[in-house]
DNA sequence: ATGGCTGGATGATCCAGA
């Protein structure tokens, strides 16, 4: 089973591409943010079209979560039950929701789509907001695993550069967000509930996110934000991982790319493909 | 000059992104 991730910047401005890369690298199931559409807006037909089902949670032009994939998906959830709003408060002191999160289980793996909190600016309400989205979602994933044995992996965008190599210049990121302490701790802590980054650890190097200005493309100016973080009952299961770098190039790219990664079928399917004795 | 894109929503500019 083939499972990647990736930040699309707009699935409505970006559909063709989004889709004719599923079928050309035969994806299984793809986890998107920032699809900054709501339901009645997504281009289900597209999907429908080149033979993926679509879960989503989008409520207006910022963020927007889904997943598309050939594989039924089930155990569909909308976010995260601790995960903080943002914003102005409600009558009742509540902040809005905002749509960030989505999980679902397909052919008995856990997947959860992350579009982790920009932060702006250090010091900013939203990079505390960050911090926070993220800290309780860690201990969300601590119960996760205690509660189930199932392979579980974190796929998204999570805004943070956690080692100076994920930047082009770590100079260049002093005193900005994604590179900071906190938010590396942030980061680390999933790593600390037993998940690990089933890429990196593979060897597989680059960038997945160039911003569009300045060049920082073909000068290879980018960051590495976009990650894949399994149990280790997922991590048993990866053959390869790629991060495919081409998705920035041409007519109209997001300015993210997607990482993929290949499963090896589980050892209880291995058993239904052996020979039947009478 | 501390920018330089891009997308979305609203209606020539704003907000947001990282």
């Amino acid at each position: 089973m083939r499972v990647a991730t990736w930040n699309v910047n707009s699935i409505r401005s970006r559909v063709a591409r989004v889709t004719d890369w599923l079928v050309r690298e035969d994806v299984d199931v793809l986890a998107m943010q920032e699809i900054k559409c709501t339901e009645a807006q997504f281009p289900f037909d597209a999907f429908h079209d080149a033979g993926y089902e679509v879960a989503l949670h989008g409520l207006n032009q910022w963020n927007g979560v889904a997943f598309a994939s050939r594989l039924p998906l089930e155990e569909v959830q909308v976010g995260f039950a601790s995960a903080p709003g943002f914003g102005k408060a409600d009558a009742t002191g509540a902040l809005p929701q905002e749509a960030r999160a989505l999980g679902v289980t397909v052919d008995g793996i856990r997947l959860w789509s992350l579009y982790v909190p920009n932060g702006r600016a250090l010091g900013d309400p939203h990079y505390d907001y960050k911090l926070e989205w993220l800290a309780n979602l860690a201990a969300e994933v601590q119960g996760w695993l205690k509660q189930s044995d199932a392979p579980l992996a974190l796929m998204g965008d999570f805004n943070i550069a956690p080692l100076d190599i994920d930047v082009w210049d770590p100079n260049v990121f002093i005193g900005s967000t994604h590179v900071s302490e906190p938010e590396r701790e942030a980061f680390r802590a999933f790593e600390a509930a037993g998940l690990v980054d089933v890429v990196r650890s593979r060897g597989v190097d680059g960038y997945t996110y160039w911003d569009y200005k300045q060049l920082r493309f073909p000068r290879n100016e980018g960051m590495r934000i976009d990650f894949i973080l399994g149990s280790r009952g997922f991590d048993e299961l990866v053959t390869s991982a790629s991060i495919h770098r081409n998705e920035r190039k041409g007519d109209a790219p997001s300015d993210h790319v997607p990482v993929l990664v290949e499963l090896q079928r589980e050892a209880a399917e291995d058993d239904d493909d052996r020979p039947m004795i009478f």
